[in-house]
DNA sequence: AATAACTTGCACAGTGATGTGCAAGTTATT
DNA sequence: AATAACTTGCACATCACTGTGCAAGTTATT
């Protein structure tokens, strides 16, 4: 008679709950106001399914907040270059491959009612450009003519639009990125293109973390085979 | 019994129709989604009065997009310079001056709805830039890294980030919505500095239009004191 | 094979918004 | 002063969406 310990969840039913997550991230990538219907049909569920796994909306919005906290504040804490201009770059182009999560993180930052929870999740982020915006400043390596506080967000704006605002399927988008944050950032278009020939790991492979790269990667141009193309395209002369 | 020719509306009515069209752009500015009874009440009129004035929702929508358009539209085609750069930086000082209805393409821009409404309100301005873009790729002086179609969109965004995402009480917002959008267009920061001091008209007063201003205007330097000071404001050193 | 877990469809109540009709009141215009 | 124009408040129908209860069915797990 031992209260049999509940049986775990079925593995059908995980499934569909990362489903959910995964269909309304990108519904409300494209839609922040997608209705729940919209979603659980996306997910291949019926709306009445999706409150089994989620009270409510705001559940399932906390829940898709959260993850793209978790994601942005790893690769904040991933980024460790002591020269501003390379972290700033290193760390858009990272953000890059997160575009999904970072454009619903700008969508549900426009809606007042969930301002208080993006900006919890995203205060990590936040403060990880403001300390390299900073240290540019202090050192001149980057613009000096705006005050910290006001290039963290112009800095923000231009990133979010280079990262949702592009085609992401183009070759260069990644490079397109980088070379529009650092833009922002006071440095002149050829000083973009320059600082990525010189750190062509940036926009490499997902950089260390997984696979064990020691120290400076000598061979990691698989990806992106040379800046110089992308950076000379649509070049008139 | 001739038929007595309807009266013309009267005064008060003409005026709460003008109010209402400024509210709601206010409005609208600050919450795409702001309903009918808010626009109403904020202009100091009943819900009911406002459909005395306008069939439907998108009637008014319809409106406000219009007079947006036409004031983006004389805007393009006051700036007449040749230098690309200054086309830039002049378009984007006038703009600045706008922001409200700036913000409001902005907003009703990114909905479905109203998408195809507000592009064709910002096709000749968008047009303008475009031209502008590839003149300045053509001889230089812009950057060449990416087509005119992307730069494009990522000067808009750059120009409505600076333009509505800061503070436009500073002094120094409307040099910062100009230097923004030069950054984005290929311009180091210290060269946007420059370009604005050597041309201090940029920023000045309404430019030429209503006053007669022959030629290169000489002491127009009324409202913006001096360049200098809000260019060298927030520098460290 | 038995059981608990899960999904579905439907009904239902509640909310907030849109757009309209109408009677009664107020106000600009002639 | 008369009149048409305008505004207001209320009632009403409609719509889209949220969140819940429940019975009946399907499916993973033991």
């Amino acid at each position: 008679m031992t209260t049999s310990a509940p049986r775990r969840p079925r593995q059908d039913a995980v499934d569909n709950r990362a489903g959910i997550l995964s269909a309304a991230t990108a519904a409300i990538a494209h839609d922040p106001q997608a209705s729940i219907n919209t979603i659980a049909r996306s997910a291949g569920l019926s709306r009445r399914a999706l409150y089994g796994h989620f009270a409510d909306r705001n559940a399932l919005l906390a829940e898709i907040i959260d993850a793209g906290a978790e994601r942005f504040n790893r690769i904040a804490s991933d980024v460790t270059d002591t020269d501003a201009q390379v972290a700033l770059a290193r760390l858009t182009s990272l953000l890059w491959q997160q575009a999904a999560h970072v454009q619903v993180a700008a969508s549900i930052a426009l809606d007042d009612a969930h301002l208080e929870a993006t900006g919890k999740a995203l205060a990590p982020l936040r403060h990880a450009v403001a300390a390299i915006l900073q240290r540019g400043q202090n050192d001149g390596t980057l613009r000096t003519d705006v005050d910290v506080t006001t290039l963290a967000r112009l800095v923000e704006e231009a990133a979010r639009a280079a990262i949702t605002r592009v085609d992401a399927t183009l070759p260069e988008a990644r490079s397109l990125a980088v070379r529009t944050t650092l833009s922002m950032a006071g440095l002149s278009w050829r000083e973009t293109v320059a600082l990525l020939e010189a750190h062509p790991d940036i926009l490499g492979a997902p950089a260390a973390g997984d696979v064990a790269t020691n120290g400076t990667a000598p061979a990691t141009a698989d990806a992106t085979p040379a800046t110089a193309d992308t950076a000379t395209a649509g070049a008139k002369r």
